[in-house]
DNA sequence: GGTAAAAGTTCAACGGTTGTAATCTTACGA
DNA sequence: TCGTAAGATTACAACCGTTGAACTTTTACC
């Protein structure tokens, strides 16, 4: 295992039939979002979505696995941002503490468009709030978006079980994996709705930091056994 | 409001119209979980379930909204149940005892087939893990029962607001609501696992038993400031 | 430069979903 | 009892997401 360092990052030369595969990509999904976000998921077409990024219909489903995946489509980086934060915290600083930072200070979460204080641009607010009454809006995405939100919690049990020492099924471990992923849904849900009730900048932090400290006393609270130290 | 009694069943005289039409939506929603659990959510087409049940196609969306709502059927009443197990309980439980009692003994959750013992019947057994099967293997229902789940949690906030005399809007409201939502998950995610296993009844009852202890002691750790003799 | 593999395209088909208009069934008052 | 209005069901057609197969273009590499 530690035989190969195995950089998280791959500076791969990356040849020219992989960049335009990338370049195609992206292209699909930046027109895509902005359709989405402009007239509404159901409003949108796969074949305008084709026209507009001038590809066809089956490059789409060859990039992506379903219309709303290719709404979400930056979940993995998402996902890689909450197991970093826990994994790459700083020494001497607690789990609880590293997420509550990345969610207090940096993350706009699932569906990520700008850094946290990037809200104060108007327009990069109403993109924002544009994207999240989309989903509001469309049956498809709310319940994609539960999924999503369940399989991130999930995919930080292992994270956690590693970080604290303990087996990934210890009944602990998942109480803790469900109880934070309901800390994040429930922040999620909070900075929705304050975007979508057009609340000024200052007021959705102040409403995410709030909620985001009430949940994390109390987990604190809950799993009090846990290791004082990481925990 | 107090002025009409309006008891919770409603023992109208229901006309033959109303009975038909129940009578329908039934038939449609056994035949289609019978087919759903031989062969598989996706390998059953509507058009099947219409022949089957003898009625067509456009009668089924006549009654459910959409195919995931076919297999779902049954999710009004585990609500309901989750409600008055809450509102109903006898004077001196506490919230949480009510809710234990109601996951430990009674109830088979979201997509409730048998009550919890009918797990020994071998037969129920293996109609109910088909069950559980079916929505592992099929994205569509997983993203649905994602969303179910978050609904359901949702929909007892104001359930705990009203017993503990506080506003459904308190912060501290909020994150109970999401966090006994991440136990109840917890505990589907738990008994599927051990069913989908296939492990011996009482082997899948410890467990879910086990989880759920495990949760709710950490809940009542986590809001030991909420009223003691209710919550 | 030539060739194999990858990426993209075209075409056809299937299945879920919806709207419209027609048909049949129940409810209910003349 | 009949006739009619309302409700439930059906047949039909269309739209869209999704998939498979065969074909064309582009890139990688000898």
């Amino acid at each position: 295992m530690a035989a190969t360092p195995e950089p998280a990052q791959e500076p791969e030369p990356l040849g020219l039939r992989e960049r335009k595969r990338r370049r195609t990509r992206l292209e699909i999904a930046d027109v895509a979002t902005r359709l989405f976000v402009e007239r509404g998921f159901e409003q949108v077409t796969l074949a305008e979505i084709a026209d507009a990024a001038e590809v066809s219909v089956k490059t789409i489903f060859n990039h992506f696995g379903s219309k709303e995946d290719l709404f979400f489509d930056r979940v993995d980086e998402v996902r890689a941002r909450f197991e970093s934060a826990v994994t790459d915290r700083a020494p001497g600083v607690t789990i609880l503490a590293a997420m509550r930072e990345l969610l207090t200070e940096h993350l706009v979460p699932i569906g990520d468009l700008p850094p946290w204080r990037a809200l104060s641009n108007p327009e990069r607010y109403e993109l924002f709030r544009g994207f999240q009454e989309a989903q509001d809006r469309s049956p498809a995405l709310r319940a994609r978006r539960a999924l999503i939100g369940d399989e991130t919690a999930e995919a930080l049990r292992p994270v956690y079980a590693g970080e604290l020492g303990r087996d990934p099924d210890d009944p602990a471990i998942r109480a803790l994996t469900v109880m934070i992923g309901a800390a994040l849904e429930l922040r999620d849900k909070t900075l929705r709705a304050a975007v979508l009730a057009r609340l000024p900048a200052r007021e959705v932090e102040a409403r995410v930091v709030a909620v985001v400290e009430e949940c994390f006393g109390r987990l604190l609270a809950a799993f009090a056994d846990l290791d004082r130290g990481r925990f």
